[in-house]
DNA sequence: TAAGATTGATATATCAATCTTC
DNA sequence: GAAGATTGATATATCAATCTTA
């Protein structure tokens, strides 16, 4: 496994080690996660961490826009994706009264249910993929790096464009 | 931002922050390359890295399943893909001539091409977004934490299964 | 039979256009 | 008009079944 640049390279070998790394992470970590969640919850990575976010808040509510930037997903994506979960009874949708604009998820008795009972699954996947393996100062140091790539990318990284409406193409 | 668990917390505060980075990070990355890889080359991160390998092979060759696992996916998913690629014009199917259960993927001219021309671009995203902020140890440290996480993952993860055939179901 | 590969159906993501409400 | 949301078409991923060759 090397750079993949056709011979050029402008990574140093120490950068090329760790960009493998962090890159084997990056296609592994969320299909492991995807999977457990799929097996044992017929949910995915996504879904979970929407249905997960709804109930924490007031109500169970939240505006498809907030999830949407919670999760770092297109607003599209999320509203594809709650119309799914309202088929399957998870949550519902409802205008929000205050502002027609906005559309609210509300998660139903059913949809917490299932937050329930598959957020310990979860979380013992997270802790046994990530954390049990890491000592104290690699933590540390790893949410400091993640934290600078996260915020490299929202500087300038190509993230998905802030929703416009292109209206003249 | 809190932990998603309905509640409950088996992460401590530590834990949570620098899972929330990294998960952030799942997200956001593979995104921004996918995006500037498809913006200016018209593929995507998983093709550009096959062409990139096969660029790297001699004869511009590899098999299927090589490249399954080089790039951690499915080989399916790497049939369909190579499938793409193929309709392009930048790769050739061509069963391996020494034991025909193997298929060989040859990159073609085009391909090689396009590769080349994609990799300038490529490498400059990942310089930018992953190494420009992080300062040597932290590097260091980012790479011991990947590979931790990865083999964690290889061990007891729920990657996807050694392609079986079931037969039987 | 087993490993590698292919295929087709289904699920999900992405993109561009549109719609609604303020 | 602008922000939020929806929709439908297309692209890609996933899953299960099948096919091929050794």
């Amino acid at each position: 496994v090397t750079l993949y640049t056709g011979g050029m390279t402008w990574l140093n070998d120490e950068e090329l080690q760790t960009w493998q790394a962090l890159h084997s992470v990056l296609l592994l970590l969320p299909t492991a996660l995807d999977r457990q969640l799929q097996r044992d919850s017929k949910i995915s990575y996504l879904e979970y961490y929407v249905l997960a976010a709804l109930s924490e808040r007031p109500e169970g509510t939240a505006r498809l826009s907030y999830l949407a930037v919670l999760t770092n997903a297109e607003l599209s994506r999320i509203s594809h994706l709650i119309a799914r979960l309202e088929k399957r009874g998870l949550v519902q949708r409802r205008p929000d009264p205050t502002d027609g604009r906005y559309t609210n998820a509300v998660l139903t008795e059913e949809g917490l249910a299932l937050v329930r009972a598959a957020a310990p699954g979860h979380v013992e996947a997270v802790r046994r993929l990530v954390f049990d393996d890491l000592d104290e100062p690699t933590r540390r140091t790893l949410h400091q790096a993640m934290n600078g790539i996260a915020s490299a990318i929202c500087e300038h990284g190509d993230g998905h464009p802030p929703a416009r409406s292109p209206k003249n193409a």
